[in-house]
RNA sequence: GGCGACGUGGCCGAGUGGCUCAGGCAACGGCCUGCAAAGCCGUCCACAUGGGUUCGAUUCCCAUCGUCGCCUCCA
């Protein structure tokens, strides 16, 4: 069974089910105002790499991630740029999917917006003002934290603590709020901002309150993961779970968190930096796959950089990965056990997926290795597992190149000169080929052409 | 100031108290090939620094240096 680091209790632990053979997990989505970047790309990875490795090994996943289509960058945007909010967040949650589609990211199981959740956040908000932990102030909403049993679990670090490292940062809200720490669950709105109604006035909820609802009432109580990047353990998952706690409710079992996407000078790509490049341009400048690839290379937990070498140096590896598939058509055979098994060993083991990949090429190597030997049957039980094994992280194989007419005739050619043994014309026509960008591969059976 | 992560070979990146010191990319040699490519075989290049524990440390402990993150925008 899978192993998982959790943040909470800082070991890996063994994921407990609350449900045996149903695996509930809830992963804070994107707010809705800009194109998704690598950031994002990699929370999204991550996390279906995990999905598909929980259903390959037989298990029912419930994958709840929210679109937060209410936020204040939403609001700053739309009045910027002088149009309706909801044009905005509608655009961009259609780029988002469009943008997993690409990266091959399955979309979650469930998708909740926060503005189809209003109504539950007010009366959940309503719940915590009624039992005393909650607060109205001139402004909005608040939570109480110092009335939150072990607030500070996720980050470890006490209430007093945490005030003493603020340094000489402005406190949101000072004037209002009981405690620096106390954190909003309603914001009043200002005329023109999008509002809802509620007991306390026209407003939007919290960020912090969209997760928590739409987690329990989708998962119900006491579900196995809440997952996210680094950056939202504190304080976004750490005011959910205050609030989960405030109400008396069980919250999320195992908590798991990505590490970040850093340029090459090993700082974190922010959007406050502005050194991001959006995924979609990734997308359309290198295999789709590639980025998969360099991430499953890498730890969740680590940093990663992504980086002209890093991002070639995966393009080759996927070469050498569909190199298998080219080799061998359709694995005509049960999957190799032992490979099969040292994949597994590797991915409930914190998911390693660097091991993991290393059991992949290893397989491959040997398989081409049997096949070199005459040993097909060998051969095909290791391309079986190596099939398998893509499929449950996500890694699609890319055979057929769509050849143009034009370099398919040159290839004919080539052909016709090596069979008349006329190796001038045919090394002419290969440095045409490969001038024009084609890996060329001229066997027996004859020429092959790829990108 | 508090909390945390980390420093592995040309690059990326797992891992381990000694045994075979992953894997990917790159480089070099060989086999194969008309020559290449692909594939296979082999070579090369390591564990920040200084102490300590130990029969033995890259792996444990301490210190130092360095990098990065969080401490109410953020995947």
């Amino acid at each position: 069974m899978l192993h998982l680091y959790d943040t909470a209790t800082r070991e890996v632990r063994e994921l407990a089910l609350r449900e045996p053979g149903t695996v509930s997990i809830y992963l804070c989505g994107p707010t809705v105002y800009g194109p998704p970047h690598l950031g994002h790309g990699r929370a999204t990875l991550v996390y279906d790499v995990l999905r598909r490795y929980l259903e390959w090994s037989g298990l029912k996943v419930r994958l709840v991630s929210n679109i937060t289509d209410i936020d204040d960058s939403i609001i700053n945007r739309a009045n910027r740029e002088n149009r309706p909010w909801r044009d905005i967040t509608t655009k961009c949650e259609a780029v988002w999917f469009e943008a997993m589609g690409k990266i091959n990211v399955a979309r979650p199981t469930d998708v909740p917006r926060a503005t189809e959740y209003v109504e539950q956040m007010v009366t959940m908000i309503g719940q915590l003002v009624d039992m005393g932990k909650a607060y109205l102030t001139d402004d909005g909403v608040y939570l109480s934290v110092e009335q939150v049993e072990g607030y500070g679990l996720l980050v470890h670090q006490s209430l007093d603590d945490m005030l003493a490292g603020g340094g000489d940062r402005d406190v949101v809200g000072a004037g209002n709020k009981h405690h620096p720490a106390d954190f909003v669950l309603w914001k009043l709105s200002k005329p023109g901002e999008p509002a809802w109604p509620s007991p306390w006035g026209e407003g939007r909820p919290g960020w912090h309150s969209e997760c928590v609802v739409m987690s329990l009432d989708l998962l119900g109580e006491g579900f196995d993961l809440h997952c996210g990047g680094q950056d939202l353990k504190f304080p976004h998952h750490e005011n959910e779970r205050a609030q989960a706690v405030a109400l008396g409710k069980q919250f999320a079992n195992h908590w798991m968190h990505h590490g970040f996407v850093v340029d090459s000078e090993g700082e974190k790509m922010s959007k406050s930096l502005g050194n991001v490049d959006n995924l979609l341009d990734l997308m359309e400048h290198y295999d789709p796959r590639a980025y998969r690839m360099l991430l499953l290379q890498s730890h969740y937990r680590g940093p990663v950089t992504v980086s002209q070498d890093n991002i070639d140096a995966s393009v080759k590896a996927l070469a050498r990965f569909d190199g298998i598939a080219r080799r061998f058509k359709t694995p005509a055979a049960a999957a190799d056990q032992g490979v099969l098994g040292a994949f597994r060993t590797a991915m409930d083991d914190d998911l390693n997926t660097p091991a993991a990949m290393a059991v992949v090429f290893d397989a491959i190597t040997q398989a081409n290795a049997a096949a070199d030997g005459g040993d097909m049957v060998r051969a095909h039980q290791l391309v079986a597992a190596v099939h398998s094994i893509a499929e449950a992280v996500g890694l699609t194989f890319s055979t057929e190149e769509e050849v143009p007419a034009e370099a398919a005739a040159k290839a004919a050619a080539l052909d016709a000169a090596r069979a008349a043994k006329d190796f001038a014309a045919a090394d002419a026509l290969r440095a045409e080929l490969q001038a024009d960008g084609w890996t060329v591969e001229t066997t027996k059976a004859g020429t092959t052409l790829r990108r």
